[in-house]
DNA sequence: ACTAATTATCTTAGTGGATAAGATATATAC
DNA sequence: GTATATATCTTATCCACTAAGATAATTAGT
């Protein structure tokens, strides 16, 4: 009944809170995600794209249906439509001219930006309250925490059950 | 030329470090969250209801489109298909009988969640990792970030600048 | 060098899920 | 007791996705 070395009780109840925290950011992330879109005049998918390709730097569009989840076939649109709104380019690789990379324009940077900038300027000040040792630690949380999940959504790509080899929809037709 | 306390140089990469993660993080979890709405046989909005109904308890339709920022009529075909699976069940409010409340099926519940399973088990083993204080600091982190989040989603959602008033797209035909 | 196999992207046909607008049903206000 | 507001559902229409295969370029085998 003794607990060892602190209240069990209150350590779990600890992390169920911090799950629960977690989760709700997710979701109201997803949420943001699609207003921004919704904002800058592009769907939900052509933004995440565009995340990537600021993160990842200029990218082929394999990798970008990899990244994404998408077939190739859905980059093709998504790349369309992007290329025709001016917020991409399409641009043939010399030494293997099969691939295709896809760069951002720069101009459009600032014109996705613009929308993130509330709220990356209300974070930055939220995380200037935070020490250094603080904020090293953050890192480390969100820095094994995408590990893990990176870990285990592999393993649930690659585990067996259900057909596998179907990139999303149950087949149909 | 003298820093005031720490060298601002490391804080500030350490803080564009912590975005950095943040930011890949929320891109891995849109991905988490499709694979695992495929392995449940679900769209990705049926899973984002989903979740929404594991957090808030039973909720309305009506409440269900503002959470996930989908029209009524979309919420409907949600249900419909959600229902049809047996995950969820319509249940109307006696006393004001215009309302629908929706529920998940008890027995759905460890049919989704033994997909979040692993990641559940690998996250709880990272944070034993942790001590209770540092536990309390990420806690106070992910919740003052999701109150941000709130807050200039909020912001982006009612300020001028487009016409407003329009759930997603650009209005076309 | 020529053919076959592989890799990378694009094209086409078909479908599911979204919006928008309005219908239906119930509740509240004057 | 009629009008207005609220909550969900229905219908028509449209867009983006998948699946399968076409096209184009590279690599391997003989």
């Amino acid at each position: 009944m003794k607990p060892a070395l602190s209240r069990p009780k209150a350590r779990a109840a600890l992390m169920q809170e911090l799950e629960y925290a977690v989760r709700k950011s997710s979701a109201l992330g997803v949420l943001f995600g699609q207003t921004v879109a919704n904002r800058v005049g592009v769907s939900s998918s052509d933004l995440e794209c565009l995340d990537f390709l600021n993160i990842e730097g200029r990218v082929t569009a394999g990798r970008l249906a990899e990244l994404t989840g998408l077939t190739t076939g859905a980059i093709t649109g998504v790349v369309d439509r992007m290329e025709k709104a001016g917020l991409v380019r399409r641009e043939r690789d010399e030494s293997d001219r099969r691939k295709v990379f896809i760069a951002i324009v720069p101009e459009a940077l600032g014109r996705i930006g613009r929308f993130y900038e509330p709220l990356q300027k209300a974070v930055t000040k939220d995380w200037e309250g935070y020490t250094d040792a603080e904020l090293k630690l953050l890192l480390r949380f969100m820095t094994q925490g995408y590990n893990t999940m990176l870990g285990v959504l592999e393993d649930l790509k690659t585990s067996p059950e259900k057909p596998q080899g179907r990139p999303r929809k149950p087949a149909r037709g």
